[in-house]
DNA sequence: TTGTATGCGTTATCAT
DNA sequence: ATGATAACGCATACAA
């Protein structure tokens, strides 16, 4: 049931036809194929340009079973932030996007997105499975327990997590490594020892990393991390006020220091401490993850880890793509990428 | 059992000899055909589970002439984040890239990503063409000469466009109008009389249309707007800088308000005056256009004119997918979506 | 209600 | 070096 009203593109018929030779040698004309005869690739070429001819991407994909097309599943939240200044701000998943794009774009493919939201999430994964050569997966966009099921049916890497997964590739940061240095920052330059750690959804395998980070740091140099299932949040600012609502609601006296699981969250935590009068870093030191663009804007300026996003994306792309091409060759299962530490005024940095 | 370790996913010939059917009665119980008997439907439904059956979309696409994709061209700068201006339209194609996804999926469809670089351009295109039952092209990403070409053979939304455009579809903000309500702001509110417009490039249809909406909203109210080749400039925040000293420099009394087609101009612009030892907006009113997102950073706070961005790109793609399903009916050429006066410091309000 | 057979536009395997 | 032709996996017109 063709509706074909409008642009009704040519075949390889069409070019064959026109530059009076078989399809097959318009289509080794087209796949760049050696001997041929200088003078009909170049008929060929004329056609081609004469019809604008460009290969149907679905036959292809059929006939050679390489659809050049690879997809990135992330989370798409359903709700909108209320603080107007995350919601702008160039967000990781963003970033990954743009990564992902250029490096899929410099080997010849396209990437296509799959936002997916919870109640639909078997729906968008089979469109993507249907879609795509390989998948790349961000954190938390589908459960531990279904990744192994997604990756045996499709190439998958996995972009965050904890580097343990050995179903799918991964490419990560070592959240770890990075929240344990945020917590001797904290105790040995700015003398804070009562600390603690707002954490993301409790299920994100990133979430869980920096947290033990957090706290096998701070205890290496004596300091405690409250331990109380209010310090779990959702990674969102309107989350993390909630948390610090109830925090002060309690009655104890705040920890000196809270490390949160990402920027928006630290950017949440800041702004409901400062309205419950306190202030920032003095009494409470703050810091982030991910150093968002609008880390360095916001009052105090965030004291963040800086992860190279872009390159996660385009990263996570290139094991895919090398998985993709030459699946005998092997491949470490897990890429770990540097971060930075990025230190400005709200732990007590930079003032 | 045999595990089968490559990803060679099932066929509808599988699902059809497990369920003991043919391959036409599988084809209709998946694309939700009537006239089924319920058993057999139940039937193929267990077999597909049975199978993790996903039909492929490339065979699907051949098929029936509609991949269930559409792309979204955007401009790829080469160079990473150093520039304030490059970081900024980053944010704007992101978030047009989260709206249009966001309604792509709405409908079944699934989004492509296409990057263009200048010098590979025509790659970039003819693989989102043989790839895609539409287009969305953002501004700027090909030349006014080329759009035509395009449209003609692919379905084709302009995002952001100068809405002149007879070849394609256009979405995009009433640019005129919303600088027509800054004009009769400044001066019924704030009682500025003697008025200037700073113009971006004086080749940009958004600029001239910006320019032409603040001139006449200007004389309804019967203020007056400075009519001096000097005012044009070229989007920059030094560019403005350059504008205001120059000015300054004639030693002519100032206007009481600056309108700035842009945001990094109207920074630029308080900037200088500033340095001229000039308060805004006690002196000089300035306003800027955009809303990027450290327009609420700057001091004063920056009033401008948001684009509702995201929805940009869910409008784009619904026009588009209304174009693709029902060829025959009417869609207006062209769509303009609301746009908001965010009120700030910098035109003398919210003090 | 269901089955059979054909076509969609490529790539690839044979031939020649 | 080039040409026939068989897959590829699905949707659908036509039969039954």
């Amino acid at each position: 049931m063709e509706t074909d009203s409008s642009p009704s593109n040519s075949t390889i018929y069409d070019v064959a036809k026109l530059a009076g030779v078989s399809i097959a040698t318009v289509s080794r004309v087209l796949n760049g194929h050696s001997h041929l005869k200088d003078s009909t690739r170049a008929l060929v070429l004329q056609s081609v340009k004469e019809l604008q001819f460009v290969p149907n991407n679905a036959a292809r994909g059929l006939s050679s079973g390489s659809k050049r097309v690879i997809g990135l599943l992330f989370v798409r939240t359903q709700s909108e932030d209320f603080l107007e200044i995350v919601q702008e701000s160039l967000l990781f998943t963003d970033s990954v996007i743009r990564g992902a794009e250029r490096a899929a774009s410099e080997q010849g493919y396209s990437l296509l997105l799959g936002g997916v939201e919870s109640d639909r999430q078997a729906e968008t994964v089979d469109r993507m499975i249907s879609m795509c050569d390989g998948l790349v997966l961000l954190d938390r966009t589908l459960s531990d327990r279904e990744v192994p099921v997604i990756a045996r049916r499709v190439p998958t890497v996995l972009l965050a997590g904890n580097g343990r997964a050995r179903s799918a590739f991964t490419v990560r940061v070592d959240n770890a490594e990075a929240m344990s240095r945020i917590a001797h920052h904290l105790v040995l330059e700015h003398a804070r020892t009562r600390l603690a750690f707002l954490s993301g959804f409790a299920a994100s395998p990133d979430s869980q990393a920096r947290r033990e980070g957090f706290v096998r740091g701070a205890l290496e140099c004596g300091a405690v991390v409250e331990d109380d299932p209010l310090w779990f949040s959702d990674y969102t600012s309107s989350g993390a006020v909630q948390v610090i609502e109830r925090r002060v609601a309690t009655g104890a006296p705040l920890p000196q220091a809270i490390a949160c699981a990402n920027d928006q969250a630290a950017i949440g935590a800041i702004h409901a401490l400062k309205r419950s009068g306190l202030r920032v870093p003095r009494d409470v030191a703050v810091t982030g993850f991910d150093d968002i663009s609008v880390a360095r804007h916001v009052s105090p300026t965030l004291t963040t880890v800086h992860q190279p996003v872009q390159q996660l994306g385009t990263t996570a792309v290139q094991v895919l793509l090398q998985a993709l091409q030459s699946p005998k060759r092997t491949i470490p299962l897990s890429t770990v990428l540097p971060t930075t530490l990025m230190l400005r005024q709200s732990c007590g940095c930079d003032q």
